[in-house]
DNA sequence: CGGGATCCGTAAAGATACTG
DNA sequence: CAGTATCTTTACGGATCCCG
């Protein structure tokens, strides 16, 4: 963003300022998140160069939203005015999921993202009190996107590989990508796409039949689409 | 922005793509205060080259937000999905508010911004049902933008001049255009800039009385400033 | 592997001027 | 009033490389 800025005095001016350059929302997503390290970051806005990334992280800075901790690995820490951004991200995710169209979108599918965003939404109360595994399988991926593995270990902490961890699996979990993130976005049910045959769940059967209520959705999947 | 864009399924990226670009949350702003021509949105964004704005009308008509009338002279009006777009606006100036320092977009000031908006924002019920003449003074500006005139109709339709409209005056208000751009954020009150000695009210005693009442101010400047 | 910095070509924005 | 046209400046994307 140019340095010269909006020169209004506007609060809505001043904060776009900060917040609506390329990139920055969408970080911002995902240190509400609660990603905290440069590489968590990355993998949750992939396609933002480091380069850019590491710029908009001094500016979020300087704008006293995050602080860059020295000690502890250099995480990047929300302040509470950061903190206070969350109805922001909120109010623009709910508008994107009501308004815009999502096909398009639907086009720049990526297991990594989904996967990363279904590991940290997982709820872990309906799933057994021991270490469970689920493995996800996209048929029509290359092999190095192909298969995922979501372990849910005893202390409720949820892990995320993508090479076999070599455990015992307790449920396979075999649909395409297009169809997970739907189901994913609030856009479809589980039901509704293992009754297409999108989805076939084979495994123990409390697990597949509890599917849609450990799988945490999108924050977003609750707001009904409305655009035409 | 890049039309290669952020290549991401999440709502709040999807919606990002569209809100964030440069001047566009402040041209919404605009749009949801109720502005529809070409030139009142000029008024509003006194720095945004016609050209930009020509290029983001079209995008965000493209994108659902508003509508170009063909009769009625060319109006931009908010679709639905554009009116909902309230909330997001909202939820950035009072973050805004809160916590961006006034004091750098304070250099920024603009008599003709600032009457434009207490203009719009005037409060006509404390005010007389006969018309009423209120005329601003800023002695350090330039004669070409020093004197404004604010006229509430009988009607409560309310005026402004910045070129003398003959009418008797019933206020003049006296003072430097810092002052009155704070008082309007809500970072100062009237009472406290008249002790101050940077506000002079001379005319009739009621309105000089309810001024902080006739006065309507920034919609965000109840949100009292948090920022260190 | 985490956390960047550098360089270069392209794409967007700013500043003016001008027009139907 | 409602925009275009043109030229310059700035920001971004992508690749590569560096360092502890």
């Amino acid at each position: 963003m140019t340095n010269a800025s909006y020169r209004q005095f506007c609060p809505v001016a001043m904060a776009a300022e900060i917040l609506c350059t390329r990139w920055t929302v969408v970080l911002l997503r995902e240190l509400v998140a609660g990603s905290t390290r440069f590489n968590e970051l990355r993998r949750g806005v992939p396609r933002m160069s480091p380069a850019l990334l590491s710029k908009r992280l001094r500016e979020l800075e300087e704008a006293g939203i995050v602080v860059h901790e020295e000690r502890e690995g250099g995480a990047y820490r929300l302040t509470a005015a950061g903190r206070d951004l969350q109805p922001v991200v909120e109010a623009i995710g709910l508008w994107g999921q009501k308004w815009v169209e999502a096909d398009p979108s639907l086009e720049n599918l990526d297991p990594e993202l989904l996967m990363w965003d279904m590991r940290r939404n997982l709820d872990t109360d309906p799933v057994p009190a021991m270490r469970t595994v689920i493995e996800f399988i996209y048929p029509e991926l290359p092999p190095s996107q192909r298969n995922w593995w979501l372990i849910v270990e005893p202390d409720q902490s949820v892990d995320l590989c993508h090479i076999d961890p070599g455990f015992d699996v307790d449920l396979y979990v075999t649909v395409d990508l297009r169809t997970m993130t739907e189901i994913w976005m609030g856009l479809r049910t589980v039901a509704t796409a293992i009754s297409d045959g999108a989805l076939c769940l084979v495994g123990r059967t409390e697990l597949a039949n509890t599917m849609q209520s450990w799988l945490g959705l999108s924050p977003f999947a609750q707001q009904k689409k409305l655009a035409t």
